[in-house]
DNA sequence: TCTGGGGTCCTAGGACCC
DNA sequence: TCTGGGGTCCTAGGACCC
């Protein structure tokens, strides 16, 4: 069997955990530039915010109820997630990390003893609450996207947490289960298939093989699939490198000015490379693109992006942020309304062993000498980074600040512990 | 009038997830 | 006036090869 470990709410479990006060009270949280809403506490779901609104289209509810609205700490919540699948991990499980507030694991045994899977679940869910601050919610099932739909069906609100979808009650479950809150089923596709009267998770697994093949690729048959209980999509309890790597912002206001824009773009590189190294993982492709503003006015495009590969893959920070930068000047037109920008690193290849370019074979000691050379350097600075706190080193080129608008943190607020 | 068949690789765009 | 950011996978179509 498996089991989803589903945190809930977990950006404002988060906060929660840190500030206590917040509990029993309606909460969102902000995404960058305090833009839109991507986390709400139970209290304010209850007073119908939707997710994922845009924060100026919920300015009178939040208002009248007194909602708290607090801007992202991502740092924050990524180091809770840890906490969380390091618990998760010393209770011994295969799991695999799906994202940051979720988890899948593996229950030995035979599906028929499902009270001892429940009393495990709980066990889990009572260690991840003690350990970590954070409550989590339990799917039990046969597949993966059957465990999605028990998790579904623990959250809602009757004190459960805990919810095991057996063979014997799983048409039950998926009767009650709209389409549109099947794992994988996205609002597109659930228009289309509403049109030929499929309203539920049972009217999709009971669709024909052909026709879910024609109407929802191999991606809605395997859906179906795995809601009959066969399952498609395995346990990965070692992750996948990543294959690409990327790091975009939207300005508050829009740039102009090729420097400025050039210096954020720099920042960017700074921490997609970064990242990359900590993957231990060598781009062989950089693009750069941007989003403006009135740009049908100018004649101008409103996105464009632009691409070079590598000769060498490398995660050195200097030498991506001058093609970062080489690749921009190219894009750059001087009066356009740069709204966005953003990096993106691809062709990742592992760090040890990458395949060398044949022909720069004979120039081969000379560059390795200065690459070695440079990765060392970078490797000093991801220390010092690492231990001083992030950008306490950084390149000249890099800009210094965030442009991004994060008014309602009140982490400053917080002690400081020595130790 | 009749114009093969089988394959790979790349790219852009769509859809989806959290 | 103000609408996030970071990913993955799949498909179709074009170019190209033998």
């Amino acid at each position: 069997m498996l089991a989803l470990v589903d945190c809930n709410n977990f950006f404002v479990s988060c906060e929660k955990v840190f500030n206590p006060k917040l509990e029993g009270q309606p909460v969102v949280v902000l995404s960058n530039n305090d833009g839109v809403i991507v986390a709400r506490s139970k209290e304010a779901k209850a007073l119908g915010i939707p997710m994922g609104a845009p924060r100026f289209q919920c300015d009178d509810l939040l208002k009248k109820y007194q909602v708290v609205v607090l801007s992202s700490n991502f740092s924050l919540y990524s180091d809770m997630s840890q906490r969380v699948m390091q618990t998760i991990q010393s209770l011994g499980y295969d799991f695999e990390v799906y994202s940051v507030d979720e988890a899948f694991l593996s229950f030995e045994g035979d599906k028929k003893e499902q009270a001892r899977f429940l009393s495990q679940a709980q066990e889990v869910r009572e260690v991840i609450l003690q350990w970590t601050g954070i409550p989590v919610s339990i799917g039990i099932a046969q597949t993966k996207t059957l465990c999605k739909a028990a998790n579904y069906f623990a959250k809602q609100g009757d004190g459960k947490h805990v919810v095991l979808i057996a063979e014997e009650v799983r048409k039950e479950y998926l009767e009650r289960l709209g389409l549109q809150e099947v794992w994988g089923i996205g609002s597109k596709s659930c228009e289309r298939l509403k049109k030929k009267g499929i309203f539920t998770a049972w009217d999709l697994s009971a669709c024909s093989d052909q026709f879910l093949r024609k109407e929802l690729s191999v991606v809605g048959l395997r859906i179906a699939m795995e809601l009959r209980g066969i399952p498609c999509l395995h346990v990965e309890e070692v992750r996948a490198p990543r294959k690409s790597i990327s790091t975009a912002r939207s300005f508050v206001q829009p740039l102009f000015l090729l420097d400025e824009i050039q210096a954020e773009l720099a920042r960017y590189t700074g921490r997609v490379c970064e990242d990359l190294r900590s993957e231990k993982s060598l781009a062989s492709c950089i693009s750069v693109w941007y989003e403006a503003k009135d740009a049908v006015v100018s004649a101008n495009k409103a996105y464009d992006m632009r691409s070079s590969i590598l000769q060498e893959p490398t995660a050195s920070t200097s030498e991506l942020i001058s093609q970062a930068k080489a690749l921009f000047t190219i894009l750059y037109k001087g009066g356009l309304k740069y709204k966005k920008v953003g990096v993106l690193l691809s062709d990742l290849v592992p760090e040890e062993g990458f395949q060398q370019d044949l022909f720069s074979a004979p120039a081969l000691s000379q560059e390795r000498k200065k690459e070695a050379k440079k990765a060392k350097v970078m490797q000093v600075i991801d220390q010092l980074n690492a231990e001083f706190g992030a950008q306490t080193i950084r390149f000249a080129a890099e800009a210094v600040k965030s442009r991004c608008k994060r008014e309602l943190c009140a982490w400053d607020e917080l002690p400081i512990v020595s130790v």
